[in-house]
DNA sequence: CTGAAAGCGCTTACAG
DNA sequence: CTGAAAGCGCTTACAG
């Protein structure tokens, strides 16, 4: 045997075909499971193809088919957990239907734009982007080429774009009545990153309840959803001469920062000061903060986007939608919503 | 303009050689900056080529050149902080270097057996395996077909497969020898999964080294690396007769775990117990835990990693090569190491 | 029921 | 400096 090897063995539908004894066509088929071809030549050709360890290759029929079965996925922020969550379900969810996942990070809209290109060149059947937007320009783009795009906690009209998100707005008003119906009254927020709509909304709707309400001021500090924001934002306002009696934070990390902050000053949660986040992640149950949140409905919105996406690569002409899923309030212990808080 | 439209307008080379006046092989090499091209040419097909929208099918191109420039990565056990901080750590690296990603998630070894064919499929040009390991049939295959595997915070001998990993037994070691200079006597480790050599190795470093101070006997209690395992395994090691004067943990997680226990029994830490993590995962340095814990190098670890993996792809002829990668010890709040314990 | 052939959109010897 | 042609490994009309 001093016949050369080349260095990579990947064996190809011809190689199964000289060993069947059949065409190349036929291997194609009987892979593909056509019902035209005979049981005895199927079978044959497929043991063969087992023994040989063959697989169709993915690249070359995507280039025929014009179909990668790939989705890309632009995710973001993986410093709150939150979306490590949401990553895994993404890919679990897709991958139980048979569809891969090429990943991507971009932390703002101007790297989303930067890197589509470079996603789009692996023609990918559809996108989704979480918690990030993208330029119009991009958009338009991506309608050009027919590659479907779902926005996840994030969206842009008239991109074209489909988009899932929480009802942030909703789930702000909830916290903010709660707050009201339990007698809180000198009430804070503090804030996401400004360019993200999910700070936005959730302060909106907060804001919206607190003026239905015959609320008319509260305090409000900037974050960025990370830790020490909400740590430093929480500093601030309970250094105050008249610090709030609830706080509102954008998102759990910024809660939990800010519940370390109201301990380090000893300041009792809940006793002294409310703390309520959005989210719901693992680290919101932990018992050193028992923090009550506003419930992402993690399943439900990813459930959502993959139908939305896969929809419209199955049919182009459908339209985008947005979805709106609300979050559900869980009472847990930093916050008293059932009675009325001391001095209220 | 009753004229039909494809429904999907991907431009191609042959579009842009048509209105560029020559061929599609000029086309090919203005993009790819072939150096023979004139000036000219290349300006005007570019210019068009971008006026157009136009990028080279990356697929199309992988089937010729037999380069995806996809690794694909297997990540595992998103619930532990620490693996979507590799993960994003990993992507990054990759996106710089012009590497894309196909992500897949698996928890076991089967899993990923299972998963690898799918992989391969797309004609990867590489594989990380995150915190799994592979059966050696997989392993083989992979030989065979010349895609070159890293294992992280994995390994399995004779494999064929690079290995990178934090020195998880030398971090065991270094939590032992620090808590029995601090005077620490009594004490316990809480496992991960016992099929995880992350959680074997640290627990043998650190078995290794109470022997060999004379330390005969210490507690164990079983776990699964998660935050119920770790307080469920605390409460029991506390309401013992004789309970452990410190905790030594698989990872941060469980470690936070056993905090939220002691505090729940009523055990204070440092001072009555402590308590030692291994990760440095973000919730470590959280003030409600302010954790001692052996940190992973993960710069170091996936420079590594992309390193070896990189290397093999250029140069097939290279050989497997595992690193193990100290990790230092992170003196928190959790544990008094510089002085003698209560009782010691 | 099966095969020969075309073609997906590129890259890259081979010519000139 | 540029073009015509082959070919990557498939799928899928088109024949028979």
């Amino acid at each position: 045997m001093a016949e050369r090897r080349s260095v990579d063995k990947r064996v190809t539908s011809h190689e199964v075909a000289l060993r069947a004894g059949v065409s190349q066509s036929t291997v194609s088929r009987a892979l593909a499971g056509d019902p035209r071809l005979s049981e005895a030549t199927r079978l044959r050709v497929l043991e063969i193809a087992r023994s040989l360890g063959y697989k169709p290759n993915a690249i070359a029929r995507s280039l025929i088919t014009k179909r990668t079965n790939i989705v890309g996925l632009v995710a973001s922020n993986m410093a709150n957990p939150f979306y490590p969550l949401v990553l895994e379900a993404f890919t679990q969810h897709l991958h139980s239907l048979g569809w891969r996942v090429l990943l991507f990070t971009a932390g703002s809209r101007e790297d989303v734009d930067d890197l589509l290109p470079e996603v789009l060149a692996y023609q990918v059947d559809g996108l989704i982007i979480v918690s990030a937007a993208m330029s119009s320009r991009m958009a338009r783009e991506c309608v050009g080429r027919g590659t479907p795009v779902v926005l996840f906690n994030r969206y842009v009209p008239d991109s074209g774009a489909s988009a899932v998100s929480c009802d942030n707005r909703g789930g702000g008003r909830k916290v903010a009545e709660a707050l009201l119906r339990a007698g809180y009254r000198r009430l804070a927020y503090i804030a996401g990153r400004e360019d993200a709509s999910t700070s936005v909304d959730r302060e909106r709707g907060f804001g919206e309840a607190l003026l239905e309400h015959g609320v008319k001021t509260w305090l409000r500090e900037p974050g960025n959803f990370s830790y020490e924001a909400g740590f430093n934002a929480a500093m601030r306002l309970l250094r105050l001469d008249e610090p709030p009696e609830a706080i509102f934070c954008a998102n759990d990390i910024t809660a939990i920062g800010a519940i370390d902050a109201a301990r380090k000053l000893k300041v009792r949660v809940p006793e002294d000061l409310a703390v309520i986040g959005f989210d719901d992640i693992p680290a919101a149950s932990w018992a050193a903060y028992n923090l009550t949140t506003v419930r992402q409905p993690i399943e439900r919105m990813i459930e959502a986007s993959v139908r939305l996406l896969l929809g419209r690569i199955e049919d182009p002409s459908l339209a985008a939608v947005n979805e709106f899923i609300p979050g559900e309030l869980v009472r847990r212990g930093s916050a008293r919503l059932d009675v009325a808080p001391k001095e209220g």
